[in-house]
DNA sequence: CGCGTTTGACCTGCGC
DNA sequence: GCGCAGGTCAAACGCG
């Protein structure tokens, strides 16, 4: 095992993406440039002119640049002239003006309809979920995967219930609690855990790391994950207080879990990670690393990463809290799309009322709006959300290979490298939420013209499907707008080939999903 | 010398 | 209560 370590692979692996990104994320950025170049030339026209208003009407001295050489050439002219060409320019001002209105209205419109659309993606979703839920309560568990693909866990397979999910209130609620402690991060003094090590270190007397733990404890303002709101709950009554203090817990406790297919150690996600231990789990040969995040002090953030038992070649890694300090913008797509996808399985987890949660506690559901495409393990103590990257890339590469935009998760690991498979934001957005569907065993993909010709039975409407899901749940609307987008984009170009993705990945060394994509199986 | 990794020891929770 | 497994600590070690 590759020992680089934490940081400097990935480091390294960020670093050395970011130019190759730029080949195929140019096209997006591309026209986003030039339409930010454009409003910025309508922002300085705009202001120009109204400068250039401002003055001749008031001072009647010079306009922004034409103006002064009219003026000087009026030199000698009388003012009545001189309010005639004013005249003139500020008719002609006042028409800019009135055009600069309606686009401005124009904009608006536009903003409103992407927010109606954002709001009927969201009921969309939700209903999408309770018509899942509703048809899952009636089939039988055995459906159920075992996406860790534990052998010791098939046990539980049989045992598994699906999973209530809740609607978008119990979702804002997951959210709100989410940036109070933060799902796991900063953990309060008085759960378990907590307090088992606060007596530990008391008893050992280690005050060196109390400031390394110290994150746990922190205030939950602090803790802040990829930019998301800070909203502070409100609760009225016991019973909210009760359930505040559950989901609480459940947020810290919460897990997600990305499969991925990668060579290296660990896979970069944009942050600086150390690696603080390191053990031999059970029922895997593979050790299991773990690692603390360095870019802050105090960051309660952690990760375990491991191979997969079954497929040596996919890396599990394990996200675990919140930062608490400002991430970079390679680190903000990781970090929201882990909130997001805490936030979802959050959400789905929420105590009910009547305490459904505790009964469905040993479950593992699909996600619901995108069966096969995120696995949710609640399986005790941690609750976990499983985001499987090592599926469908061919499928993916299938729908569009090369557009390849700046997406939000374009910073998972270093793997999705530009030109990768899994680089492709379609795939990316998929594969956020793909997963271990239907069958009891992980199958890794079968790289090869079988899959290829065959591809998963998620289909667009699932990629649509999953990435509305994301939007639903993600706090950071943006990142999951453009997941959506992303989406939709990718389905609009099918049946590209699959060449010219796999030389662009061929030049990426980087790539080790790619790589091993397409080396391995 | 500082920083990060390694690794054995330790602690805790959980099941029997 | 005991043993096991997961998780963490911290001294030792290696590297630049």
């Amino acid at each position: 095992m590759d020992d680089g370590g934490g940081g400097s692979v990935g480091g390294g692996g960020v670093s050395s993406l970011i130019p190759n990104r730029r080949i195929n994320e140019m096209d997006f950025f591309a026209q986003k440039e030039t339409a930010k170049v454009d409003v910025k030339r309508e922002a300085t026209a705009h202001d120009g002119l109204a400068q250039g208003f401002h003055i001749n009407t008031g001072l009647n001295l010079h306009l922004a640049s034409g103006g002064s050489e009219k003026s000087s050439v009026d030199g000698g002219t009388s003012p009545s002239n001189k309010e005639k060409l004013n005249m003139s320019d500020m008719v002609g001002l006042r028409a800019e003006l009135e055009n600069m209105n309606k686009e401005n209205k124009q904009l608006r419109a536009m903003l409103s309809q992407v927010n109606n659309n954002y709001s009927a993606l969201q009921m969309h979703v939700v209903t999408l979920m309770q018509r899942q839920h509703n048809r899952r309560a009636e089939i039988s568990p055995a459906n159920e995967v075992n996406t860790e693909g534990k052998v010791g866990e098939r046990s539980r397979n049989e045992t598994i219930v699906p999973r209530q999910f809740m609607d978008l209130g119990r979702a804002s609620m997951a959210e709100k609690d989410e940036s109070s402690p933060s799902w796991s991060g900063s953990r309060s003094p008085q759960t378990n855990e907590d307090a088992s090590m606060e007596s530990r270190r008391r008893k050992t007397g280690s005050t060196s790391n109390e400031n390394k733990d110290g994150g746990r404890e922190e205030s939950p303002d602090q803790s802040l994950q990829g930019g998301l709101p800070n909203k502070v709950p409100k609760f009225n009554c016991s019973q909210d207080v009760e359930q505040a203090s559950e989901a609480m817990s459940m947020m810290r406790k919460a897990r997600v879990s990305v499969r991925a297919r990668s060579e290296a150690s660990m896979i970069s996600d944009g942050c600086q990670w150390r690696k603080y231990g390191q053990k031999m789990a059970k029922g895997n040969p593979c050790p299991r690393a773990y690692y603390r995040c360095t870019m802050a002090t105090a960051c309660p953030v952690r990760k375990q990463v491991q191979r997969s038992a079954e497929d040596r070649t996919v890396l599990i890694t394990t996200y675990e809290g919140h930062h608490n300090h400002p991430l970079p913008p390679a680190a903000m797509a990781m970090a929201s799309t882990t909130s997001a996808a805490a936030t979802m399985l959050l959400s789905g987890s929420m105590p009910s009322p009547d305490g459904i949660m505790n009964s469905s506690f040993h479950s593992r559901t699909m996600f619901p709006c995108s069966p096969g495409l995120a696995t949710i393990s609640a399986s005790a103590p941690f609750p976990t959300i499983t985001l499987d990257l090592t599926h469908s890339p061919n499928l993916l590469q299938h729908q569009r290979p090369n557009a390849q935009f700046h997406v939000p998760f374009q910073n998972l690991p270093q793997n999705f490298a530009p030109g990768s498979h899994a680089f492709n934001p379609v795939l990316h957005s998929q594969s956020k939420f793909s997963a271990l569907q239907s069958s009891p065993e992980i199958q890794p993909p079968q790289v090869g013209t079988e899959q290829v010709l065959k591809p998963s039975s998620s289909s667009s409407s699932d990629t649509v499907t999953a990435a509305t899901a994301a939007i639903t749940a993600d706090p950071n609307f943006t990142a999951a707008l453009v997941a959506a987008i992303t989406s939709i984009i990718g389905n609009v170009h099918p049946n590209n080939s699959s060449n010219s993705s796999t030389n662009t990945r061929s030049s990426n060394v980087d790539n080790t999903i790619g790589k091993s994509n397409f080396v391995d199986n």
